[in-house]
Formats: C-alpha cells, sequence, structure tokens
DNA sequence: ATCCGCATGTAACCCGTTACATGATTCT
DNA sequence: AGAATCATGTAACGGGTTACATGCGGAT
C-alpha cells in the first residue's frame, strides 16, 4: 500500500488537502496568498506530486463538472482518503531529527500548523517542547564553536569578523525561535478554553 | 567563455576557493567542521561541480604530487583563474532580490562572509543596508497580513490560532534579523582601524 | 472576435542523493 | 596483515524548474 515514503512537498500537499479538499489550482493560489508563499511550485512540481499521492491511494481526485449554472470546467478537486489521513497525523506525530531544526525549521513549523485540531493540546506541547529542546542544544553547539574559534585566533585577530559576525547572526536567530517556541508552549498552556468562546473582551 | 550562470552552490564552491586553494576533499572537511555544516555535500554532487567549475575555467585543478615524505597521493587542489575571481566579486556584487530574503538569508549571509577583504568597507555596509531595507519591507508585508488575516476573521476565532502563532515566528525571526543588520552595521561603521590593532581593551 | 484568467498537463534539462567502486596511505 | 582514513569518482534514480501546450469560460 504505503509505497515509499514522501517528500517534503508531498507531506505538505497532503496536509493541505487535509485541512480542505483542494484542487491543483486551488492549492497553487494558496501558496500565493499565505505566508507560505516564500515557496512557489510549478505546475510541473504540483500536479505531478498530486498525481503521485493519488496513486499511493493517499487522496482521491473527483472531478467536479458544474458548481456554477451553466458552468462546467474540468477540475480535479483532491480529498483525502482513510490512509492519507493516517499518513498525515503519522507525519505530524514524527519527533524531530535533531540534524533538521538548522535547516528545515520552516518545516517543523508547516506541522505546528497542521496540528491544529488534528493532534491534541498535550501532544501539541510536547512537540513544541523538543522543538525548544533541540533548538537550544542547536544554539548551545553554536555557541561552542564560536568559543573554540575565538579561543584558537583570539589575539585580536582584527580579521575574520565577518565569520564571527555571521555566526552571531545565527544566534541571535535560534535564539529567536527558541523565545517563540517556550512562549507558545505558555500561551498554549494557560488557555484551555476549546469549547465556546466567553471572555475574550478583556483581552486586548 | 561564462557558460550558463552558476547555482548558488557552484557559487560557494568558487568563493571557498577564493578564499584558499583547496581540494574537494578539503572543502568536504570544511562543511563538516564549520557552521556550513547544515549542509553536507555529497560527493556525487561536490565533484561534479568541480568538474563543471572547471570546463567553464573559473577554477584551475593542479594535480599534487608529493607533499609529505613519500607521499603521493593524487590530489587535485583547485585554485581560481582570474575569470573566476571576477566572476566570484560580481557574484558579492549582485543586488539583493527582495523575493530571495525570505528563503536564501543563508545564502546572503555566505556572501556577506566572503566579502571580507575582497570588497572595500563602504561596500560591505551598502550591502548590509540594502540586506536590511529589503528585510524591513518584508517583516512590514508580513504584519500587513498578519493585521489582514485578524481583521478578516477576526471576532475571536478561538481556533486557526496555530497560523498566528507560526507567523508570530516568522515575525520574531525576521526582526532579530534586521536587529543583526543594524547592529552589524553600527559595529563595522565604528571601527575604521584596519591596519593594526590598537585600543581593542576597553571594549569589555 | 479576442484576450485574459482558469485549470491541467507534458517534455527536456539539470542537479542532488544514494549507493557503490576504486586505489593509495597511514595506523595498530 | 587488516582496518580506517584519505581522495576521487561513477551510475541509477528521483524530483524540480523552465517552458511550452491545450482548452474552456467570461469579459470588452
Amino acid at each position: 500500500m504505503a509505497g515509499r515514503q514522501l517528500t517534503s512537498f508531498e507531506h505538505i500537499l497532503l496536509g493541505l488537502i487535509c485541512l480542505a479538499p483542494s484542487s491543483g489550482y486551488d492549492l497553487k493560489r494558496m501558496f500565493a496568498a499565505t505566508p507560505m508563499g516564500v515557496y512557489q511550485p510549478s505546475s510541473g512540481a504540483l500536479y505531478p506530486a498530486l498525481r503521485r499521492l493519488e496513486q499511493q491511494d493517499l487522496v482521491q481526485a473527483q472531478a467536479v463538472v458544474g458548481q456554477g449554472a451553466a458552468s462546467a470546467r474540468r477540475r480535479r478537486v483532491y480529498a483525502p482518503t482513510a490512509a492519507g489521513r493516517t499518513a498525515h497525523v503519522s507525519w505530524l506525530r514524527t519527533p524531530i531529527e535533531p540534524a533538521t531544526v538548522g535547516r528545515d525549521l520552516g518545516l517543523h513549523l508547516m506541522r505546528f500548523v497542521m496540528m491544529e485540531r488534528l493532534l491534541p493540546v498535550e501532544e501539541v506541547l510536547g512537540f513544541l517542547q523538543s522543538l525548544a529542546d533541540t533548538m537550544a542544544a542547536f544554539t548551545a553547539q553554536l555557541e561552542q564553536y564560536a568559543a573554540a574559534t575565538s579561543a584558537n585566533d583570539a589575539p585580536a585577530s582584527h580579521s575574520d569578523r565577518h565569520p564571527r559576525l555571521a555566526l552571531e547572526h545565527g544566534l541571535a536567530v535560534h535564539r529567536a525561535s527558541l523565545r517563540w517556541a517556550q512562549d507558545t508552549i505558555a500561551a498554549l498552556s494557560t488557555e484551555p478554553a476549546p469549547a465556546t468562546a466567553t471572555a475574550e473582551v478583556m483581552e486586548g
């Protein structure tokens, strides 16, 4: 059933389709309209990817004939299958590889977004904690490298400032990410109101 | 002479070779040892890329025969040609595409690192200013999106918190980048001492 | 009647990953 | 001698980009 494992792009497409059944064009517009738009998938990437998902029975296409009055445009609207939903949730639950936090952070953020409603809050908090831990370790590793290099060529090496400055950029960014994770844990912990909206008037 | 334009990876390899003539293996270790190590090029990517640079006369290989006592290992050490150095500096001078700041930030940081000594300080400062401007615009754009969405589905949509939180992550990270750029401009502006190291004792 | 937006697709090309292959050299 | 490291490469495979192709529907 499950062929080879999916690419990140395929996982995201599957996730978006799980959020709401969509056609290829819908997905394209979605990428264009939201801050995901930093990546703009081309037709040559999008449509074949959807076909691959379909061939693995993770999504199912339904040719929509008429949605308007006389409109009979051909549109392939994809909806997730049971196996598709299972695969998606299983992807959301995938533990964080420490090595990925340095370059695939955006992917983890995508996962976080898609966890809403699909995973219980405790699991989301666990994910965020794991993310925070990994980023803390990564930051510590960068600090250690910084310390090691400044110890070696330390004596006022007036040049080689740029590498050090660039490293500081990495540190600043990852510290910001870490802070965000901690703040988000706090924010999601202290608001258990899932059922109905009550007194959010006094939050301003 | 100059064939098609180089990929980012090729540009970085060329830059590293301009920093110091290196063999493929040297470059590999470099990626492994420095914080660049978030990306670990495979042999199948590295060696063909070097050959491509060589075919375009941007680097030149020299087979090193013996550097130790009886060691006659075959090593292809690449050094930049004149055209290679020109191409590299021209790459460093490439203006920042606003769209790239969202995903290719690491690449710009690499450029910044490689600018040291190859470009005059004023040009580096110009680059950083351009980077800061672009990131400020990007941040403003994110803020605008955030405002628009909270206006639309505003009435206490207790769900859809995750997208908003993820957006806040993006904002936090890019604000940190922006701050870094500004601080770095300040740091590079206020220290004109390029010749000899003098009174950096009182900086602590 | 024509142009533009919707909507899906295909083919060539390039490049990176994975995995394997090959030798020489140094270490134990 | 055998193992690990140095050092360079190649082949299959997969997927993304670019560019092109196609056809329908609504707007001017």
